[in-house]
DNA sequence: TATGAATGAGGATTCATTCAT
DNA sequence: AATGAATGAATCCTCATTCAT
């Protein structure tokens, strides 16, 4: 559990839980606008509506808050997503829509997905690999997906692959918005990678979907 | 001319071109070790071998070096780009050709776009408009290659998705390094790739390339 | 009497005591290693068993506590000291016994000295004058066993220095013990001590004590 | 030498020594007011006269400025004490009058022998043994006083012991003024010590001396 | 032009103390 | 009486930037 990896002074586990999703909250919505150097502690435990003492009781170094952070938008991605996959009857039709369910999850959640791009750097060593091993957790749920429900064989390392592109075109939806959310519609972005993933399997896509 | 963006209090605009270089250069090898906000003006300054007031004379702020180093990478990339592409005698097999010089620019440069990929976000909003500005452009080189070689008929739309696809897929080499060069070597990837993505455009993919 | 001193919030006098005694064991130890200074409130009360808000049940400010522990040394040596002390049938011999049970008690209370000599001054002025006081009695209690037991008549103005050197070469003892303790063993230190202070006071040193 | 062990990020040798040496001018008389601890770094930089960015460039951390001020007073001491020592002509005169010069100077320098004293123990461990062993080089100069002047033969660990009971009876003066300074004039104060140290090696003390 | 000493606002973190339960 | 969460003033230290030489 992440939580354990950080150490606070407070012993009601309760409220160190209810406690670190304000400070979560309150973070967030400050690293969107400013990025994490350019927020201040002081900044974090006033948004939380606390004094900067009391942000300290709950975590030891600004750095545990981007972890803290980072972890629960982790968290929320794959508990969204998992909500929305369904292995037992694999089709291509079901496959159509589990991705976009991603691709909206992936919109909805552009501003958070942009805090994991552009900070995760910023955690030293450990917490970075914990953090990069969530993320291979989560493109294993895509690879899984692909592997289940598409109908011809596809290779180990093609499906690895193209789950990591469809990865990636999910948050890159978010992180290039001001060049493809001038052009394209979600519903089009959407449509348009889809069918060139299917195509790019042999698999004709007509008009479904969506 | 994005170096004209940049105020300094010296008149010999050769000298300036020569120590800027240097400031990219020096920058470029810290800002890899440790990101933008970690670097210090006086480690680039020591980095450069000159003294950080002479830093000052040839920048403003902080931010400038950032600047100087996002566009001179900017820079980079598009010479080399453009030395490989020729759209002369368009074929799918200059196409492919063309495709795994990017992928190999790519692989080459992953530092530096690395620190384009992590760091633009610092960049205030008017430099930032200017650096994406750049980066349109070269998308636009992959779009024109790709509506110039293909031999069927391409809607601009796909056309432009397709150029932001293997753009980003030209990155994510270098900054999913952690997932993606622990499963393929470079060839394996790029072979992948346009197989895809040739797939996808209908065009049957042999063994040819590479 | 030292505990009126300081103030409570709690009614009980013995749970007063009681609780103070447990403060007094547990800072002692604590200022041991990392010094007054360096201690922690918190760490006081958890050392002691208790929690912080309990702690200041019984004490107005961390300086109290130095007040307490230091106050509790001094009661300490003064009690132990005043064991050893017999002015009943005084002689050279009951002398040098009483000197040697006085190097010993120093010799067990080093770290305990140690604590009284470097943090005195860390109390404000009046509890200050209050330790010094005590301190003042102590020294008396040397002077007393010197005019006591010696035979010849000495000078108020020798005793009182020799009872100051005898008392600062017992902390000596302690408090240098990273050059003293490294040469000599307790009873060398014990027995030259004790022949030198004898032999300027002209009596003869020949082989007794011990 | 100590100015070594402390890492400055001036270029300019000199100016280093005449800034610590205003580093240490400044610090030493707030140390004796307030201590170590309760002395904060910008008092010191305002002390000094610049700023604390300023006194940053020569320095690391505050522990560094109270190792320069303990080395710069160990040094005092001892340039001063070598001054006065002149071993060439041996005699119970010269003796008496080297002690006497060494008690004036630590009359003298009570202030600062005291900052010695109380302050020694909040240095890191490698700076403290430095200090210690630079002590120790003190004490070994009482102690070359001893042997050489002295007729008769003296055990070499005699020597020691006496030395270190010189040496401490020294800084006693000013340590425990408050209780010495209010029985004794320094002159009555150095005429006893040396006078019992005499006749404890069994030289006869009749009037000499000053 | 080049240098590097000086500056001080700003930031992370600690910790003695309080007070509601 | 006991608890421990909350507080925020205080403190150490950094670093971008300036400016006299």
């Amino acid at each position: 559990m992440a939580q354990d990896r950080i150490v606070s002074s407070i012993k009601d586990q309760e409220l160190i839980m209810k406690r670190r999703s304000q400070i979560v909250q309150g973070a967030v919505s400050l690293f969107r606008e400013k990025g994490f150097h350019r927020t201040t502690t002081r900044e974090i435990a006033k948004e939380c509506g606390f004094s900067i003492g009391t942000l300290y009781e709950y975590i030891r170094t600004k750095e545990d808050v981007l972890f803290l952070v980072v972890d629960s938008i982790h968290h929320q991605v794959r508990d969204r997503l998992e909500e929305k996959i369904d292995l037992k009857n694999p089709s291509i039709d079901t496959f159509i829509s589990m991705l976009e369910s991603f691709f909206r999850l992936m919109d909805d959640m552009q501003e958070e997905v942009l805090i994991l791009y552009q900070e995760v750097k910023s955690l030293k060593r450990e917490s970075k690999s914990y953090v990069l091993e969530k993320e291979r957790l989560m493109v294993g749920m895509l690879e899984r997906v692909i592997v289940t429900c598409l109908p011809d064989e596809i290779s180990p390392q093609d499906a690895r692959l193209l789950a990591n592109n469809l990865f990636v075109q999910g948050q890159m939806w978010g992180f290039r918005r001001w060049i493809l959310q001038k052009q394209f519609t979600l519903d089009e972005y959407m449509e348009r990678q889809i069918r060139f993933l299917l195509q790019g399997l042999g698999i004709s896509y007509t008009d479904r979907g969506k």
